[in-house]
DNA sequence: ATCAAATTGAGAATGGTTCTCATTTACTAT
DNA sequence: ATAGTAAATGAGAACCATTCTCAATTTGAT
């Protein structure tokens, strides 16, 4: 199998976990909310509200933000920030799976990575007083071309 | 010596690094401008533009944001991302010590955290084509409170 | 089919940030 | 000191991202 199947996979079980939460939590199975589900299942990286309100037409800029709201509420996404004014949103896997990001401050370019010691030491990160859900890690420099 | 009189120490080195920053970058050392800096080195954790113009009788909103912008780039702040609307802005110690933030995505308060063996793992990420110069790490999740 | 509650879209309102521009201030060379 | 010049400023307008309002629609349970 390679990695666009994989990936193809992947997506498709996120969406349809994201959907059993929705329902789970009271709400309704809406086409509006669902095509935003199906859009955020099909990014490799962060998106911002506006960029998803752009690709969906039929759907109202309001419905975009109340849906990540609740996407973020259920802990299906993840807010993060790159740098820019408008915050990007990104899949929480199921299996916890996930990767961060790193920024070139010169030209905005992000790009993702993946660590696994970096994942251990964040584990091994315990506060009193605090559960500690998810984290975010964002690495600040200069990409090669602003160099 | 107590640790009052250590920051207050740490505080006074940064401002004076800062004012003399801003002049080799060629930039005048004014009134306002040493205000803000004044502000922000007495600041334990991240403030945002917004809370420093409320602070400071005398110096215009603009100039908080111009003079935020330009210790960012001088890479003599850094912005991080608290979980509210505004972003916040800490101190960068020449010295290069600093703390990470914990975060309740419930109620929004903030904790500072220090991790040795955090640092340790950053510090060994390299990836090519790209010069790291900071990061930023937060933690979310609920605290005692909120749980 | 009916009903109540959730959801929606359009646009107004808000909050945070950036821009504009005429005036003032800080540094440099006289 | 003084004058010249470039940087810096404050007030408010403008802008962008986000949230709110509310009447109309859709959904899921009866």
């Amino acid at each position: 199998m390679n990695e666009t199947a994989t990936r193809r996979r992947s997506e498709q079980a996120w969406s349809e976990h994201a959907e059993a939460r929705i329902s789970e939590a009271g709400l309704k199975r809406s086409v509006p909310r669902r095509k935003v589900i199906e859009l955020l299942a099909g990014q490799d990286c962060a998106v911002t509200a506006l960029q998803l309100d752009a690709e969906l037409d039929g759907v109202g800029r309001a419905t975009v933000y109340r849906a990540i709201e609740q996407l973020e509420d259920l802990g299906l996404i993840q807010r993060v920030d790159l740098g820019g004014s408008a915050h990007g949103y990104e899949r929480l896997e199921p299996s916890g799976h996930h990767h961060h990001h790193i920024v070139c401050d010169d030209c905005g370019k992000v790009e993702p990575f993946e660590d696994e010691a970096l994942e251990d030491a964040i584990h091994d990160i315990h506060r009193k007083g605090f559960k500690v859900e998810t984290h975010e890690v964002t690495l600040h420099g200069h990409c090669q071309d602003c160099h």
